[in-house]
DNA sequence: AAGCTGATCAACCGCCACGTC
DNA sequence: AGACGTGGCGGTTGATCAGCT
């Protein structure tokens, strides 16, 4: 963690807090894609914020940033929420990051509002039908999806060393979908995924030997690694920007206040699309990810 | 129409891990 | 080694809205 130096001198000023103003977005948004972000902390400076670092960050994090969905959450989006939840608990930026576009907060808004009860209520109901002998337990999140996806192997958590993930007990969870492990979606802020459902018979099959090599027969996981930096790909924008060179691969469209429908409009470069619970079917077996494994595109 | 209640969601707070000094 | 600053995370709060009485 690069600690700004420059900012320790500062002096201390009042903050502003509460909602943000479109202002205050239109000077946040233009600052960090025209920049970075770079340290939260001279954010607020440079842009003419009367806000903490803090303040900006969550509020680039959560509204600002491309590739938000702004729509309701989809049933299988819950129920990914659901079995992820019942592995990893209360771990809302590493279930955020299996769900392109959705953010650690909305998620945990999403979970407190709506599907903790209904999980409450699922349990109910199946103890309910199962001290009653009723083996129907269709109505159970773990059931759900048992139910729509086949094969159900008790697998462990993630094989993440995390304390918290060892800690996991052994869920239903489809083999179908898991593999081995949950993956992590590459560019859930990046790229709209939906986009490659809509493109994906126009999509050019060629993988991009830049960024990988793999198999086109090969199914690919869209790895988000939320240790992989937005900056990175920030720059790599900015750069064909400075270049002038997006052509047909990268529209950019900046100054769109519906971002999760204007950001980006990309020509995948990756044959496969999406499967509507938006994991992308791990078929090879020639990969055995890790969960410190990332596919860079 | 007014008041109440619950749901939703944006934002804040406090803590922690980590890097730097 | 310890202090400090920053970023990240989960918990919580408060404003707003919708539905109900």
């Amino acid at each position: 963690m690069r600690r700004c130096k420059a900012n320790s001198e500062k002096p201390k000023q009042k903050h502003k807090k509460g909602l943000w103003s479109p202002d205050e977005d239109q000077k946040l948004r233009d600052y960090v894609m025209k920049y970075g972000h770079g340290c939260w902390t001279s954010v607020p400076l440079n842009a003419g914020l009367q806000r903490n670092g803090k303040s900006c960050r969550l509020r680039w994090i959560n509204y600002l940033r491309p590739g938000l969905k702004r729509e309701i959450f989809s049933v299988e989006e819950e129920e990914t929420i659901i079995t992820l939840h019942s592995m990893l608990g209360n771990k809302w930026s590493q279930i955020a990051q299996h769900l392109a576009g959705r953010t650690d907060n909305e998620i945990k808004n999403h979970w407190h509002s709506y599907l903790k009860k209904r999980v409450a209520k699922a349990k109910a109901e199946t103890s309910i039908t199962s001290s009653t002998g009723n083996t129907d337990s269709s109505t159970s999140p773990a059931s759900q999806n048992s139910s729509s996806n086949g094969s159900i192997k008790k697998i462990q958590g993630s094989s993440s060393t995390t304390e918290t993930e060892q800690s996991v007990s052994p869920v239903d969870f489809p083999v179908d979908q898991a593999c081995n492990k949950v993956p992590k979606v590459m560019f859930a802020e990046w790229l709209m995924l939906d986009q490659f459902r809509d493109q994906n018979s126009s999509a050019n099959p060629a993988v991009d030997n830049k960024h990988n090599n793999f198999d086109n027969d090969n199914y690919y996981y869209y790895y988000y690694n939320s240790d992989f930096q937005e900056d990175l790909m920030m720059q790599e924008i900015f750069l064909h920007q400075e270049l002038g060179n997006l052509g047909s691969e990268v529209v950019y469209n900046q100054g769109q206040s519906n971002i999760g429908e204007n950001m980006f409009k990309m020509n995948p470069k990756f044959e496969e699309q999406l499967p509507e619970n938006g994991f992308v079917e791990l078929i090879s077996g020639q990969f055995n990810l890790t969960s410190d494994d990332h596919i860079y595109l």
